[in-house]
DNA sequence: AGCGTGACACGAC
DNA sequence: GGTCGTGCCACGC
């Protein structure tokens, strides 16, 4: 935990981490981990994500899964949310997956 | 201090 | 290219 703020820190590692991937670009629940110092850590990302207040400023909808695929529960109103955020940004899904050049890669 | 849990990852078949 | 099993990490009880 970080002091003040209540958050781990981190947990607040992912949160700046995600807030760095360019719109029309897209990271995987692991490599958002990775990049965040918590290698390994997916799924415990994915747990933060799902627990994200409606009014975040976060581009949470940035983050798929590893194989492209939006992880949340198909025909949720998340999901198409995420679609259509995903959408305004130029990243389309065919046959409900994101192409792999989509993603963020660091190097 | 355990134990179950999950918007995952990945290798086998 | 599906489906299934196993591994993993941080978190909450």
């Amino acid at each position: 935990m970080s002091a003040r703020s209540g958050v781990s820190d981190k947990k607040a590692a992912v949160f700046l981490t995600l807030r760095q991937i360019p719109s029309g670009r897209v990271v995987s629940y692991g490599q958002l981990a990775r990049l965040a110092g918590s290698p390994g850590a997916a799924r415990w990302v994915g747990s933060i994500l799902r627990q994200l207040p409606a009014d975040s400023t976060l581009p949470w909808h940035r983050v798929v899964n590893s194989r492209g695929e939006i992880a949340l529960p198909p025909a949720s109103p998340a999901h198409l949310e995420q679609i259509r955020r995903l959408t305004r940004e130029g990243v389309e899904l065919n046959r409900g997956k994101i192409a792999l050049r989509r993603f963020f890669w660091t190097r």
